[in-house]
DNA sequence: CTTAAAATATGACATTTGTCATAATAATCA
DNA sequence: TGATTATTATGACAAATGTCATATTTTAAG
């Protein structure tokens, strides 16, 4: 079992607060896990008894609609901490988490986390401020949800993906989503989402390789989401 | 100067965990605000330096959208603290906040609220769990936006405005919103508000009478919404 | 390698929604 | 009160988006 003290993915989340004393303490009784793509680390309305800290990998988080659709509501990687509302709330999850690639996590028990809480001030800001960042994202996302046309919507995911994930070698975005889930993020018709890829492409402000997609006019893209 | 000790709507936000001490302390140092109808409380990017509790009325949580118009993010009334997320982050605000009746608020100093964070475990956790509840809400929010047409959107947000702000003895809603501002809380255009409202009337599912509306059909507006 | 299945792509069309124009009604103010 | 302005309402049309059908390409399986 690796040792949480030199975990570096620790440095980039609320876990960074911790002293030598609780990471001896959170190294004991932790949990590590390899998580296969498109596997499932958690469903909405799962009762989880801990939270789980990313350490490789990213994963989808989703809600299933009214209608029957999911709507992927955003990505998490590497350094991140998934689960935290759930716990702090004591309520079940309202999210699902599906591993887009394969997944490093260690799983963190609720138990541990409450002693954190109790003893260790600056951890407990962490969270709450990274939680308000979250809130503050989640308003802005569901303004641009009301407000932007499918086709900005559609600009700005692409953005969002290669400024949080990364470029290949080869210039094209890291994370490989489907075009079905690529439409489930910008919340559209599979058919509207790889229509409008197409315009793009021709407009020349993006390249298709398969499930490949390179962004070629970043400006022109940025204006586009506006 | 009123007390905050007798104060009742105390009871009802994370300000209930203080104690007795804490609360004379308070008293002393929160200014309390009346606040008319239409008057801004807020502006989206202004650096407030403490927090509002609202002791009676309600307002508006709105951003301006890149495109230009005015997003009803949420409406916010008696009992809940504003701009909690701003001072923990230590951001300008990042929603408007502007009242729709006649308000009663008290501002209470960032330094004050500082200090209950550092001395009053109870309190953090009360308002952490009051930021995650949001966190929930606003995931949903996104969701609904993103999947929901505007017909079922609107049938949802006379539901919201219903269960959550009331009705008059006439039955009618109690928050008077025009039709202007209700489009802007379904992100849509006001015509087209404007025209649902009227499908919905036709239908007999609500009965419009100027300015108030009241819902005839909770059922069948619920199914509608989905 | 071949075949079956899944994902991507495109066309045709219906539906939803936005926009602009204009009318009707309500609210405000001198 | 009467005049002015803002709000609500409705029609006509355009644009955006969804749905269904079907073709093409890619991926997975044997």
């Amino acid at each position: 079992m690796s040792k949480c003290e030199q975990c570096i993915v620790r440095e980039f989340s609320s876990l960074k607060a911790l002293n030598k004393e609780e990471l001896l303490h959170l190294s004991d009784c932790k949990e590590s896990y390899t998580i296969k793509k498109g596997e499932v680390i958690f469903e909405e309305g799962d009762t989880i008894n801990g939270i789980y800290c990313i350490k490789d990998g990213v994963c989808k988080m989703s809600k299933l609609s009214a209608n029957g659709k999911d709507h992927i509501v955003k990505l998490i990687s590497k350094g991140e901490l998934l689960g935290q509302r759930s716990i702090i709330s004591d309520e079940p999850v309202n999210l699902s988490a599906i591993a887009l690639e394969d997944m490093e996590v260690c799983f963190i028990p609720k138990t541990e986390i409450m002693g954190f809480f109790d003893k260790n001030n600056q951890f407990s800001m962490n969270v709450m401020k990274t939680i308000c960042g979250d809130l503050k994202e989640a308003d802005l996302h569901s303004v641009n949800m009301a407000q932007k046309t499918v086709k900005e919507r559609l600009a700005e995911t692409l953005l969002y993906l290669a400024d949080n994930f990364g470029k290949n070698e080869d210039n094209s975005l890291k994370v490989q989503l489907s075009r079905e889930e690529l439409a489930s993020m910008i919340g559209t018709a599979t058919e509207s989402c790889i229509r409008l890829l197409s315009d793009f492409n021709k407009l020349g402000l993006i390249e298709l390789a398969g499930k490949k997609i390179t962004l070629k006019e970043i400006g022109k893209l940025k204006k586009m989401a506006e």
